[in-house]
RNA sequence: GGGCUCGUAGUGAAGUGGUCUAUCACGCCUCCCUGUCACGGAGGAGAUCGCCGGUUCAAAUCCGGUCGGGCCCGCCA
Protein backbone atom coordinates (compact mmCIF):
# COMPACT_ATOMS: atom_id res chain seq x y z
CA UNK A 1 0.00 0.00 0.00
CA UNK A 2 1.75 3.47 -1.33
CA UNK A 3 1.84 6.21 1.32
CA UNK A 4 2.18 9.54 0.10
CA UNK A 5 5.11 11.90 1.22
CA UNK A 6 2.52 14.33 2.73
CA UNK A 7 1.36 11.20 5.03
CA UNK A 8 4.75 10.00 6.09
CA UNK A 9 4.98 12.34 9.09
CA UNK A 10 1.06 9.97 10.51
CA UNK A 11 3.47 6.65 9.89
CA UNK A 12 6.49 7.32 12.92
CA UNK A 13 7.03 4.12 14.05
CA UNK A 14 5.84 2.22 10.66
CA UNK A 15 7.35 0.71 8.14
CA UNK A 16 5.95 2.35 4.73
CA UNK A 17 6.08 1.81 1.16
CA UNK A 18 6.59 4.77 -1.06
CA UNK A 19 6.79 5.29 -4.85
CA UNK A 20 7.91 8.36 -6.93
CA UNK A 21 11.00 9.72 -8.64
CA UNK A 22 14.24 10.37 -7.67
CA UNK A 23 14.60 13.72 -7.39
CA UNK A 24 17.98 14.86 -5.38
CA UNK A 25 20.87 12.34 -4.40
CA UNK A 26 23.33 13.73 -1.49
CA UNK A 27 26.13 11.09 -0.73
CA UNK A 28 27.84 11.68 2.29
CA UNK A 29 30.10 8.91 2.73
CA UNK A 30 28.31 6.73 4.93
CA UNK A 31 25.31 8.49 4.62
CA UNK A 32 23.21 9.13 1.96
CA UNK A 33 20.66 11.24 1.39
CA UNK A 34 17.89 10.92 -1.38
CA UNK A 35 14.75 12.80 -2.18
CA UNK A 36 11.88 10.92 -3.76
CA UNK A 37 9.44 13.21 -4.95
CA UNK A 38 5.37 12.30 -5.81
CA UNK A 39 2.52 14.17 -6.49
CA UNK A 40 2.52 15.60 -2.84
CA UNK A 41 6.12 16.57 -2.77
CA UNK A 42 9.40 15.43 -1.14
CA UNK A 43 10.39 12.60 1.04
CA UNK A 44 13.71 12.74 2.57
CA UNK A 45 15.38 8.59 2.64
CA UNK A 46 18.83 8.00 4.76
CA UNK A 47 20.33 5.38 3.50
CA UNK A 48 23.81 3.46 5.23
CA UNK A 49 23.78 -0.04 3.99
CA UNK A 50 26.20 0.70 0.77
CA UNK A 51 24.55 -2.02 -1.20
CA UNK A 52 22.08 0.16 -1.27
CA UNK A 53 23.09 3.23 -2.07
CA UNK A 54 24.93 1.05 -4.64
CA UNK A 55 21.34 0.44 -6.82
CA UNK A 56 21.55 4.68 -7.77
CA UNK A 57 25.19 4.33 -9.44
CA UNK A 58 24.70 5.99 -12.60
CA UNK A 59 20.88 6.14 -12.08
CA UNK A 60 19.82 9.79 -12.93
CA UNK A 61 16.97 12.32 -11.80
CA UNK A 62 14.07 11.29 -13.14
CA UNK A 63 14.46 7.63 -12.03
CA UNK A 64 11.35 5.90 -11.10
CA UNK A 65 11.62 4.32 -7.33
CA UNK A 66 9.79 2.53 -4.74
CA UNK A 67 11.29 2.50 -1.19
CA UNK A 68 10.20 0.40 2.00
CA UNK A 69 11.34 2.20 5.07
CA UNK A 70 10.47 2.74 8.36
CA UNK A 71 9.54 6.34 9.72
CA UNK A 72 11.67 7.85 11.79
CA UNK A 73 10.41 11.30 13.56
CA UNK A 74 13.37 13.62 12.98
CA UNK A 75 13.34 17.30 13.82
CA UNK A 76 16.19 17.62 11.18
CA UNK A 77 14.58 16.51 8.38
CA UNK A 78 12.07 17.83 6.20
CA UNK A 79 8.47 18.05 7.27
CA UNK A 80 9.94 16.74 10.71
CA UNK A 81 10.33 13.03 9.89
CA UNK A 82 12.19 10.83 7.04
CA UNK A 83 12.42 7.04 6.06
CA UNK A 84 15.70 4.77 7.46
CA UNK A 85 16.68 1.01 7.18
CA UNK A 86 15.65 1.78 3.10
CA UNK A 87 15.12 -0.96 0.92
CA UNK A 88 15.00 0.48 -2.71
CA UNK A 89 13.49 -0.63 -6.14
CA UNK A 90 14.29 0.38 -9.36
CA UNK A 91 11.20 0.44 -11.08
CA UNK A 92 12.07 2.67 -14.22
CA UNK A 93 15.93 3.20 -14.33
CA UNK A 94 17.08 6.27 -15.69
CA UNK A 95 20.62 7.26 -17.15
CA UNK A 96 20.19 10.28 -19.10
CA UNK A 97 21.34 13.38 -17.74
CA UNK A 98 18.52 15.75 -17.69
CA UNK A 99 19.15 18.26 -20.53
CA UNK A 100 18.08 21.64 -17.80
CA UNK A 101 18.41 21.72 -14.03
CA UNK A 102 15.48 20.02 -12.35
CA UNK A 103 16.28 20.86 -8.36
CA UNK A 104 17.34 23.80 -8.55
CA UNK A 105 15.38 27.54 -9.85
CA UNK A 106 15.27 27.86 -13.63
CA UNK A 107 15.96 30.62 -15.15
CA UNK A 108 13.20 33.05 -16.71
CA UNK A 109 15.48 35.85 -18.01
CA UNK A 110 13.96 36.99 -20.98
CA UNK A 111 16.78 35.61 -23.61
CA UNK A 112 16.50 32.28 -21.47
CA UNK A 113 12.67 31.53 -21.84
CA UNK A 114 13.56 29.68 -25.64
CA UNK A 115 15.66 26.75 -23.62
CA UNK A 116 13.12 27.21 -21.13
CA UNK A 117 10.29 25.39 -23.00
CA UNK A 118 12.41 23.64 -25.47
CA UNK A 119 13.40 21.75 -22.21
CA UNK A 120 9.43 22.24 -21.12
CA UNK A 121 8.97 18.59 -20.40
CA UNK A 122 11.48 17.73 -17.84
CA UNK A 123 11.72 21.80 -16.64
CA UNK A 124 8.39 21.25 -15.50
CA UNK A 125 9.21 18.34 -12.98
CA UNK A 126 11.32 21.47 -11.24
CA UNK A 127 9.37 22.09 -7.48
CA UNK A 128 9.33 25.90 -8.47
CA UNK A 129 7.78 25.11 -11.99
CA UNK A 130 5.49 23.08 -11.24
CA UNK A 131 4.29 25.43 -8.43
CA UNK A 132 3.15 27.49 -11.00
CA UNK A 133 0.80 25.19 -12.29
CA UNK A 134 -0.36 24.26 -9.73
CA UNK A 135 -1.63 27.54 -8.58
CA UNK A 136 -3.31 27.85 -11.97
CA UNK A 137 -5.23 24.94 -11.15
CA UNK A 138 -6.69 26.36 -7.69
CA UNK A 139 -7.37 29.69 -9.65
CA UNK A 140 -9.47 28.32 -12.03
CA UNK A 141 -10.97 26.05 -9.37
CA UNK A 142 -11.75 29.01 -7.03
CA UNK A 143 -13.60 30.87 -10.62
CA UNK A 144 -15.73 27.62 -10.88
CA UNK A 145 -16.18 27.88 -7.40
CA UNK A 146 -17.43 31.55 -7.78
CA UNK A 147 -19.64 30.49 -10.84
CA UNK A 148 -21.44 27.56 -9.54
CA UNK A 149 -22.04 29.64 -6.32
CA UNK A 150 -23.84 32.37 -8.94
CA UNK A 151 -25.89 30.17 -10.61
CA UNK A 152 -23.58 29.91 -13.68
CA UNK A 153 -23.94 26.88 -15.71
CA UNK A 154 -20.62 25.51 -17.66
CA UNK A 155 -20.44 25.37 -21.10
CA UNK A 156 -18.63 23.91 -23.71
CA UNK A 157 -18.70 25.00 -27.38
CA UNK A 158 -17.24 24.38 -31.04
CA UNK A 159 -13.88 25.17 -31.31
CA UNK A 160 -14.11 24.41 -35.04
CA UNK A 161 -16.44 27.00 -36.94
CA UNK A 162 -18.00 27.71 -40.52
CA UNK A 163 -16.87 31.32 -40.65
CA UNK A 164 -15.03 34.20 -39.21
CA UNK A 165 -16.73 35.24 -35.53
CA UNK A 166 -15.94 38.82 -34.58
CA UNK A 167 -13.76 40.08 -36.79
CA UNK A 168 -10.66 42.15 -35.08
CA UNK A 169 -8.26 39.46 -34.21
CA UNK A 170 -6.87 37.25 -36.87
CA UNK A 171 -7.87 33.10 -37.39
CA UNK A 172 -6.42 30.12 -38.43
CA UNK A 173 -7.67 28.75 -41.40
CA UNK A 174 -8.25 24.56 -41.69
CA UNK A 175 -9.16 22.25 -43.51
CA UNK A 176 -12.12 20.22 -42.56
CA UNK A 177 -13.05 17.64 -45.24
CA UNK A 178 -12.46 19.53 -48.01
CA UNK A 179 -14.24 23.12 -47.19
CA UNK A 180 -12.35 26.04 -45.50
CA UNK A 181 -13.23 26.23 -41.42
CA UNK A 182 -11.49 28.37 -39.01
CA UNK A 183 -10.44 28.13 -35.57
CA UNK A 184 -12.91 29.91 -32.89
CA UNK A 185 -10.94 33.08 -31.49
CA UNK A 186 -13.54 33.74 -28.83
CA UNK A 187 -16.88 31.04 -27.87
CA UNK A 188 -18.49 34.97 -28.39
CA UNK A 189 -21.43 34.07 -29.97
CA UNK A 190 -22.12 30.68 -28.62
CA UNK A 191 -22.25 32.10 -25.27
CA UNK A 192 -24.28 34.67 -26.36
CA UNK A 193 -26.90 32.31 -28.04
CA UNK A 194 -26.68 30.26 -24.59
CA UNK A 195 -27.71 32.55 -22.36
CA UNK A 196 -31.28 31.76 -24.16
CA UNK A 197 -31.27 28.96 -22.98
CA UNK A 198 -29.42 29.25 -18.71
CA UNK A 199 -29.31 33.10 -18.40
CA UNK A 200 -25.40 32.62 -17.08
CA UNK A 201 -23.28 30.35 -18.53
CA UNK A 202 -19.46 30.45 -18.70
CA UNK A 203 -16.67 28.69 -20.22
CA UNK A 204 -13.25 27.60 -19.65
CA UNK A 205 -11.68 27.02 -22.88
CA UNK A 206 -8.66 27.24 -25.54
CA UNK A 207 -9.07 30.66 -28.11
CA UNK A 208 -6.89 30.88 -31.36
CA UNK A 209 -5.52 34.03 -32.21
CA UNK A 210 -3.68 34.65 -35.85
CA UNK A 211 -2.00 37.69 -34.58
CA UNK A 212 1.49 38.27 -36.27
CA UNK A 213 1.94 39.57 -32.23
CA UNK A 214 5.67 39.10 -30.63
CA UNK A 215 5.38 40.16 -27.20
CA UNK A 216 5.38 39.44 -23.57
CA UNK A 217 1.37 39.37 -23.39
CA UNK A 218 0.73 37.40 -27.09
CA UNK A 219 0.35 33.56 -27.70
CA UNK A 220 -1.37 32.15 -30.17
CA UNK A 221 -3.67 29.57 -28.22
CA UNK A 222 -4.97 31.74 -25.03
CA UNK A 223 -6.60 30.02 -22.24
CA UNK A 224 -10.25 31.85 -21.84
CA UNK A 225 -12.56 31.93 -18.97
CA UNK A 226 -15.84 33.11 -20.63
CA UNK A 227 -18.97 34.69 -19.08
CA UNK A 228 -22.05 35.95 -20.19
CA UNK A 229 -25.31 36.48 -18.32
CA UNK A 230 -28.74 37.79 -18.96
CA UNK A 231 -31.38 39.75 -17.51
CA UNK A 232 -28.69 42.51 -16.32
CA UNK A 233 -30.41 46.05 -15.23
CA UNK A 234 -27.32 47.60 -16.41
CA UNK A 235 -23.98 47.41 -17.80
CA UNK A 236 -22.64 47.77 -14.26
CA UNK A 237 -24.17 44.65 -13.39
CA UNK A 238 -21.12 42.76 -15.59
CA UNK A 239 -18.68 44.93 -14.17
CA UNK A 240 -19.57 43.93 -10.81
CA UNK A 241 -19.78 40.16 -11.07
CA UNK A 242 -16.53 39.94 -12.89
CA UNK A 243 -14.76 42.15 -10.29
CA UNK A 244 -16.20 40.10 -7.12
CA UNK A 245 -15.35 37.39 -8.92
CA UNK A 246 -12.04 38.64 -9.46
CA UNK A 247 -11.71 40.04 -5.81
CA UNK A 248 -13.06 36.50 -4.47
CA UNK A 249 -9.79 33.93 -6.43
CA UNK A 250 -7.07 36.37 -5.98
CA UNK A 251 -7.89 37.39 -2.29
CA UNK A 252 -8.42 33.27 -2.23
CA UNK A 253 -5.30 32.27 -3.47
CA UNK A 254 -3.47 34.94 -1.61
CA UNK A 255 -4.82 33.29 1.67
CA UNK A 256 -4.12 29.79 0.51
CA UNK A 257 -0.96 29.69 -1.42
CA UNK A 258 1.02 32.77 0.27
CA UNK A 259 3.80 30.01 0.80
CA UNK A 260 4.12 28.87 -2.50
CA UNK A 261 3.33 32.77 -4.16
CA UNK A 262 5.98 33.86 -1.47
CA UNK A 263 8.61 31.48 -2.38
CA UNK A 264 7.61 32.69 -6.34
CA UNK A 265 8.23 36.04 -5.36
CA UNK A 266 4.95 37.10 -6.02
CA UNK A 267 4.16 40.64 -5.04
CA UNK A 268 1.81 41.15 -2.36
CA UNK A 269 -1.77 41.74 -2.89
CA UNK A 270 -3.31 45.50 -3.11
CA UNK A 271 -6.58 44.89 -3.66
CA UNK A 272 -10.31 46.59 -2.76
CA UNK A 273 -13.14 45.21 -3.20
CA UNK A 274 -14.43 47.66 -5.17
CA UNK A 275 -12.34 48.60 -7.93
CA UNK A 276 -11.50 52.20 -9.07
CA UNK A 277 -13.28 52.94 -12.26
CA UNK A 278 -12.01 55.58 -14.87
CA UNK A 279 -13.04 55.89 -18.45
CA UNK A 280 -11.30 55.85 -21.52
CA UNK A 281 -10.97 59.76 -21.85
CA UNK A 282 -10.04 60.10 -18.01
CA UNK A 283 -7.79 57.53 -18.61
CA UNK A 284 -6.06 59.74 -21.79
CA UNK A 285 -6.39 63.40 -19.60
CA UNK A 286 -4.47 61.86 -16.49
CA UNK A 287 -1.63 59.87 -18.06
CA UNK A 288 -1.22 62.59 -20.64
CA UNK A 289 -1.03 65.34 -18.31
CA UNK A 290 1.78 63.02 -16.35
CA UNK A 291 3.45 62.73 -19.03
CA UNK A 292 3.05 65.72 -21.04
CA UNK A 293 1.61 63.83 -24.61
CA UNK A 294 -2.57 64.35 -26.11
CA UNK A 295 -3.51 60.90 -26.30
CA UNK A 296 -7.33 62.17 -27.09
CA UNK A 297 -7.30 60.75 -30.55
CA UNK A 298 -6.33 56.95 -29.16
CA UNK A 299 -9.09 55.01 -29.82
CA UNK A 300 -7.86 52.18 -27.00
CA UNK A 301 -5.48 52.69 -24.37
CA UNK A 302 -1.50 52.09 -25.23
CA UNK A 303 0.02 49.74 -23.50
CA UNK A 304 2.10 52.19 -21.21
CA UNK A 305 -1.12 53.84 -20.16
CA UNK A 306 -2.40 50.45 -18.84
CA UNK A 307 1.06 49.92 -16.92
CA UNK A 308 0.25 53.79 -15.60
CA UNK A 309 -3.08 53.46 -14.10
CA UNK A 310 -2.78 50.45 -12.45
CA UNK A 311 0.15 51.89 -10.81
CA UNK A 312 -1.91 55.29 -10.22
CA UNK A 313 -4.66 52.83 -8.77
CA UNK A 314 -2.52 51.44 -6.54
CA UNK A 315 -0.77 54.18 -4.61
CA UNK A 316 -3.50 56.41 -4.96
CA UNK A 317 -6.47 54.49 -4.28
CA UNK A 318 -4.96 51.45 -2.80
CA UNK A 319 -5.97 48.72 -5.45
CA UNK A 320 -3.64 47.30 -8.69
CA UNK A 321 -7.40 46.51 -10.08
CA UNK A 322 -8.94 49.07 -12.12
CA UNK A 323 -11.90 49.30 -14.56
CA UNK A 324 -11.68 51.29 -17.47
CA UNK A 325 -14.97 51.93 -19.12
CA UNK A 326 -16.61 53.79 -21.93
CA UNK A 327 -14.50 52.51 -24.86
CA UNK A 328 -15.01 55.13 -27.90
CA UNK A 329 -17.43 53.80 -30.66
CA UNK A 330 -14.55 53.71 -33.38
CA UNK A 331 -13.31 51.03 -31.51
CA UNK A 332 -16.82 48.88 -31.06
CA UNK A 333 -17.88 45.48 -32.29
CA UNK A 334 -20.94 45.04 -34.11
CA UNK A 335 -22.13 43.09 -31.43
CA UNK A 336 -21.69 45.69 -28.63
CA UNK A 337 -24.28 48.08 -27.15
CA UNK A 338 -23.54 51.81 -27.81
CA UNK A 339 -24.32 54.14 -24.65
CA UNK A 340 -27.73 55.05 -24.94
CA UNK A 341 -26.92 58.20 -22.89
CA UNK A 342 -23.88 58.83 -25.05
CA UNK A 343 -23.67 57.62 -28.87
CA UNK A 344 -19.84 58.45 -28.66
CA UNK A 345 -19.19 55.31 -26.39
CA UNK A 346 -19.68 51.94 -25.95
CA UNK A 347 -20.77 49.86 -22.87
CA UNK A 348 -17.57 48.36 -22.14
CA UNK A 349 -15.50 48.28 -19.82
CA UNK A 350 -11.80 46.35 -19.66
CA UNK A 351 -10.46 45.12 -16.52
CA UNK A 352 -6.73 45.66 -15.88
CA UNK A 353 -4.60 44.06 -13.15
CA UNK A 354 -0.86 44.66 -12.29
CA UNK A 355 -0.30 46.86 -15.91
CA UNK A 356 -2.41 44.56 -18.01
CA UNK A 357 -5.53 43.99 -19.55
CA UNK A 358 -6.84 40.76 -17.88
CA UNK A 359 -10.77 41.02 -19.39
CA UNK A 360 -12.92 42.93 -21.67
CA UNK A 361 -16.40 43.03 -20.17
CA UNK A 362 -19.07 44.71 -22.68
CA UNK A 363 -22.97 44.70 -22.55
CA UNK A 364 -24.03 43.09 -25.87
CA UNK A 365 -27.36 44.62 -28.26
CA UNK A 366 -29.66 42.38 -27.59
CA UNK A 367 -32.34 44.01 -29.71
CA UNK A 368 -32.61 41.88 -33.16
CA UNK A 369 -33.45 44.46 -35.31
CA UNK A 370 -30.64 47.15 -33.91
CA UNK A 371 -27.89 43.81 -34.26
CA UNK A 372 -28.95 43.29 -38.23
CA UNK A 373 -28.24 47.13 -38.75
CA UNK A 374 -24.65 46.85 -36.93
CA UNK A 375 -23.89 44.10 -38.67
CA UNK A 376 -24.79 45.78 -41.72
CA UNK A 377 -22.72 48.61 -41.04
CA UNK A 378 -19.87 47.29 -40.08
CA UNK A 379 -19.89 45.39 -43.72
CA UNK A 380 -21.19 42.25 -42.52
CA UNK A 381 -23.67 39.34 -44.35
CA UNK A 382 -25.73 38.31 -41.86
CA UNK A 383 -26.77 35.56 -44.53
CA UNK A 384 -23.32 34.23 -43.81
CA UNK A 385 -23.85 30.63 -42.00
CA UNK A 386 -20.55 32.20 -39.71
CA UNK A 387 -23.92 34.87 -38.20
CA UNK A 388 -27.43 33.35 -39.54
CA UNK A 389 -27.37 30.80 -36.59
CA UNK A 390 -26.65 33.19 -33.89
CA UNK A 391 -28.88 36.03 -35.28
CA UNK A 392 -31.70 33.13 -34.88
CA UNK A 393 -31.28 33.46 -31.05
CA UNK A 394 -31.54 37.11 -31.37
CA UNK A 395 -35.04 36.73 -33.04
CA UNK A 396 -36.73 34.26 -30.61
CA UNK A 397 -35.65 36.38 -27.55
CA UNK A 398 -32.38 37.04 -25.94
CA UNK A 399 -32.69 39.45 -22.47
CA UNK A 400 -30.37 41.72 -22.03
CA UNK A 401 -26.97 40.81 -21.18
CA UNK A 402 -23.60 40.82 -21.02
CA UNK A 403 -20.29 39.15 -20.33
CA UNK A 404 -16.35 38.69 -20.47
CA UNK A 405 -13.23 37.26 -22.17
CA UNK A 406 -11.02 36.62 -19.32
CA UNK A 407 -7.92 35.82 -19.97
CA UNK A 408 -6.31 33.11 -17.78
CA UNK A 409 -2.72 33.03 -18.64
CA UNK A 410 -2.53 36.71 -17.85
CA UNK A 411 -4.57 35.91 -14.92
CA UNK A 412 -1.55 33.36 -13.41
CA UNK A 413 0.97 35.84 -14.84
CA UNK A 414 0.29 39.13 -12.99
CA UNK A 415 -1.11 36.60 -10.13
CA UNK A 416 2.75 35.23 -9.64
CA UNK A 417 4.32 38.46 -11.20
CA UNK A 418 5.27 36.50 -14.27
CA UNK A 419 7.16 38.72 -16.57
CA UNK A 420 6.03 36.62 -19.77
CA UNK A 421 2.73 35.16 -20.26
CA UNK A 422 4.57 32.40 -22.01
CA UNK A 423 5.80 31.31 -18.54
CA UNK A 424 2.00 30.97 -17.40
CA UNK A 425 1.38 28.71 -20.09
CA UNK A 426 2.71 24.82 -19.40
CA UNK A 427 3.28 24.69 -23.58
CA UNK A 428 3.02 28.04 -24.88
CA UNK A 429 2.45 28.11 -28.70
CA UNK A 430 3.54 31.48 -30.55
CA UNK A 431 4.14 32.98 -34.01
CA UNK A 432 7.75 30.60 -33.80
CA UNK A 433 6.52 27.91 -31.18
CA UNK A 434 4.80 24.98 -31.99
CA UNK A 435 6.67 22.21 -29.80
CA UNK A 436 6.67 20.35 -27.45
C1' G B 1 4.70 43.71 -40.13
C1' G B 2 8.41 47.97 -38.19
C1' G B 3 12.47 49.32 -34.77
C1' C B 4 16.13 47.80 -31.33
C1' U B 5 18.87 43.88 -29.36
C1' C B 6 21.17 38.98 -28.22
C1' G B 7 23.61 34.16 -29.84
C1' U B 8 30.35 31.26 -25.83
C1' A B 9 30.33 23.18 -22.99
C1' G B 10 23.97 19.91 -21.14
C1' U B 11 22.37 24.67 -18.08
C1' G B 12 23.47 29.78 -16.42
C1' A B 13 27.20 33.34 -17.01
C1' A B 14 32.57 36.04 -17.82
C1' G B 15 35.62 37.49 -21.73
C1' U B 16 34.52 43.43 -26.76
C1' G B 17 41.45 42.71 -31.46
C1' G B 18 47.17 39.47 -29.38
C1' U B 19 48.42 37.47 -22.71
C1' C B 20 42.13 32.64 -25.23
C1' U B 21 45.96 26.40 -25.87
C1' A B 22 38.57 30.37 -24.06
C1' U B 23 37.35 31.48 -17.64
C1' C B 24 33.70 30.55 -13.68
C1' A B 25 29.32 28.26 -11.41
C1' C B 26 25.62 24.30 -11.73
C1' G B 27 25.10 19.46 -13.81
C1' C B 28 27.95 14.82 -15.27
C1' C B 29 32.20 10.92 -14.14
C1' U B 30 36.04 8.99 -10.31
C1' C B 31 37.61 9.25 -5.26
C1' C B 32 37.09 11.14 0.10
C1' C B 33 33.31 12.45 3.61
C1' U B 34 27.60 9.81 9.13
C1' G B 35 22.89 15.00 9.29
C1' U B 36 22.71 16.79 4.25
C1' C B 37 18.65 19.84 2.58
C1' A B 38 21.63 25.19 -3.47
C1' C B 39 26.03 19.67 1.47
C1' G B 40 31.50 20.04 1.49
C1' G B 41 36.57 18.56 -0.47
C1' A B 42 40.20 16.56 -4.43
C1' G B 43 40.59 15.29 -9.46
C1' G B 44 38.48 14.59 -14.54
C1' A B 45 35.59 14.74 -19.10
C1' G B 46 32.78 18.14 -21.84
C1' A B 47 32.83 24.25 -26.52
C1' U B 48 35.07 23.53 -34.14
C1' C B 49 32.61 30.85 -29.28
C1' G B 50 25.03 29.87 -34.21
C1' C B 51 26.47 29.58 -39.60
C1' C B 52 28.89 31.79 -44.16
C1' G B 53 31.99 35.41 -46.03
C1' G B 54 35.17 39.74 -45.34
C1' U B 55 38.85 43.24 -42.83
C1' U B 56 43.59 42.30 -40.23
C1' C B 57 50.18 39.93 -39.32
C1' A B 58 46.28 38.30 -35.69
C1' A B 59 38.89 37.63 -34.82
C1' A B 60 34.74 34.75 -29.57
C1' U B 61 35.86 40.10 -30.05
C1' C B 62 35.46 44.50 -35.92
C1' C B 63 32.29 44.59 -40.74
C1' G B 64 28.52 42.33 -44.14
C1' G B 65 25.13 38.52 -44.92
C1' U B 66 22.31 34.52 -43.01
C1' C B 67 19.73 31.46 -39.40
C1' G B 68 17.65 31.30 -34.56
C1' G B 69 16.02 33.90 -30.06
C1' G B 70 14.41 38.22 -27.11
C1' C B 71 12.22 43.19 -26.08
C1' C B 72 9.32 47.36 -27.60
C1' C B 73 5.70 49.30 -31.04
C1' G B 74 1.63 48.04 -34.23
C1' C B 75 -2.30 44.44 -34.25
C1' C B 76 -4.85 41.99 -30.46
C1' A B 77 -7.01 39.50 -25.27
Amino acid sequence: MRVLSSEVKDNVGKTVHIEGWLHKKRLLGGLTFINVRDRRGLVQVVIQDKDEVEKLRGLQIGTVLSVDGQVKEEPRAPGGAELHDAKLTVLVPVEAEPPIEIDKPLSHKPDNLDTLFEHRVLGLRNLQESKIFKIRSELVHYIREFMFKHEFVEIHTPKILAGATEGGAEVFKVDYFGTEAVLAQSPQFYKQIMTGVFERVFEIGPAYRAELSATTRHVSEVTMLDIEMGFIDAHEDVLDMVQDMTYYVLTKIYDQYAAELKSLNAPDLVLKEEFPRYTVAEVHEMYGKANNVDLSKEKDLIPAEERWICDYAKKQEGCEAVYVTHFPVEAMKFYHMVNPDDPTTVMWGDLLFRGLEIATCPQREHHYDKLVEQMKKAGLDPEHPGYKYYLQAFKHGLPAHGGCGFGIDRLVEKTIGLANVKEAILFPRDINRLTP
